[in-house]
DNA sequence: CGCCGCCTCCCCATTTCTGGGGAGGGGGAA
DNA sequence: TTCCCCCTCCCCAGAAATGGGGAGGCGGCG
């Protein structure tokens, strides 16, 4: 299919992402944008340390669940690879050199994932890292190709489709907040630096004892157990920026 | 300009982004792209707390400078309400209610800067965070018509600078940044959302001493002064979610 | 095989943080 | 004006965190 005639579908992809609901949605329409593509997999899915999964894709369920299984989220290179980078990777261009990440790709083959891959890190608020994954079975060459010209639409939809699964997922967004009054906010900021309290109470000119009370009144605001706990809400909920 | 004559063009200063390798060809395809689109100005910069600046963009130099002086990241409703958006978002979404807001959106004004502005969030490796944004002057309709047609132009344009800028900038992203252990990471984690170490140490059924191992080899990769300092690092470079 | 990183446990003493209490001045809002 | 929040200062004692040290077992990588 040229160019000119996949511009349109494509962009009734992204209006069905825009509005999507449901899970279920996002997966169709992952379906059908591998299936415009031609590609033989696409894949979105979160990367949370504490294994909370989310995602879809037409992998093999079976293969989703032994990557699971074996823990390959923490071998996999794809994962390790995107994660310390902005743009997109081609799969070829990571390290495969140890052993496990050797294991690991021996593994995929058998479960029928496609010599070649292109993946685009995505990130959200607090941290949130998400991958978007296109596979493909094809020689160097043609992958390069299609890699070319299609990374930019390619970048658009792992955005969308982050864009839709953030949707779904309301926990990320920030309860209501007490406003931190100026003090507080330095406090917080201060000792998210690094400070003691004693330095912060130096930095800002005013007495220690002082500076309790406005991390107790930070606290109490942030509905924190301890002064770590209060940093890391007032951070999280974008109260500081560090 | 029709969209079919301006796609080469776009294409033009998306490959020049990739190739660039000073910050003044960053800032050269920022105007060009601005022209393109005929707007009033485009700007991309960095958001980081501890003033460090580095961005281009069209806005009066005068403009830019008195931003920084009057601290106006820790106001500007753009940027706080950016950080906790995936998706661009129109300035009139934005929450102007506080006193704060409405002076610094007086100032804007005096100083030339556009009533309409559409603003894109991008993250980074590491926490790393900036935006990308779009202004203005003209009346709603004509503002929302622009962005519906241009949304996605500018999202990826977005990612385009950002990956310009931190190819300029590779002392930001790794940041010696050695990958925590899964036990350094549950501990920080834990840590970020209120339990003592005593409360940590029995949640991971280890002895205290163990878990302090943790906390400071942690608080070591992590170049951190304490453990909030420590969990304000991890997780601002998204070692941890919270 | 040796090295290195990870996980686990224990000792010491010192510093820092936390949780109560109270008190006064200033400014904005009702 | 009155009320409430913000800013500032002080007391005390107990709980928690920190900064050093040492030691052993396990597993992967070269």
């Amino acid at each position: 299919m040229g160019f000119l005639e996949k511009v349109p579908q494509l962009d009734d992809v992204i209006a069905r992402l825009e509005r999507a609901e449901r899970l279920e949605e996002i997966q169709s329409a992952i379906e059908w944008l591998r299936d415009l593509y031609g590609v033989d997999d696409m894949v979105y899915h979160w990367v949370s340390s504490n294994g909370e999964q989310y995602g879809c894709g037409t992998y093999d369920p079976k293969w989703v669940e032994r990557y699971l299984d074996m823990g390959y989220l923490r071998i996999d290179p794809v994962v390790l690879g995107c994660y310390q980078r902005f743009h997109p990777v081609d799969w070829k261009r990571l390290d495969w050199s140890t052993k496990s990440a050797r294991a690991f790709l021996k593994d995929a083959a058998a479960h029928g994932i496609g010599n070649q891959g292109y993946s685009i890190p995505i990130r959200g608020p607090n941290g949130q890292f998400a991958l978007f994954t296109v596979s493909h079975t094809c020689d160097d060459d043609a992958w390069s190709s299609f890699t070319d010209l299609n990374r930019r639409d390619l970048i658009l939809f792992a955005h969308y489709f982050n864009q839709a699964a953030l949707k779904l997922e309301p926990g990320r967004t920030p309860e209501a907040t007490q406003p931190l009054s100026p003090r507080e906010v330095e406090t917080m900021t201060l000792l998210a630096v690094g400070y003691s309290r004693a330095q912060v109470a130096d930095t800002l000119s005013i007495s220690e004892h002082t500076l309790r009370v406005y991390i107790e009144s930070a606290r109490f605001k942030l509905g924190a157990l301890n002064t770590t706990h209060a940093v890391a809400r007032a951070m999280s909920r974008g109260q500081i920026v560090v």
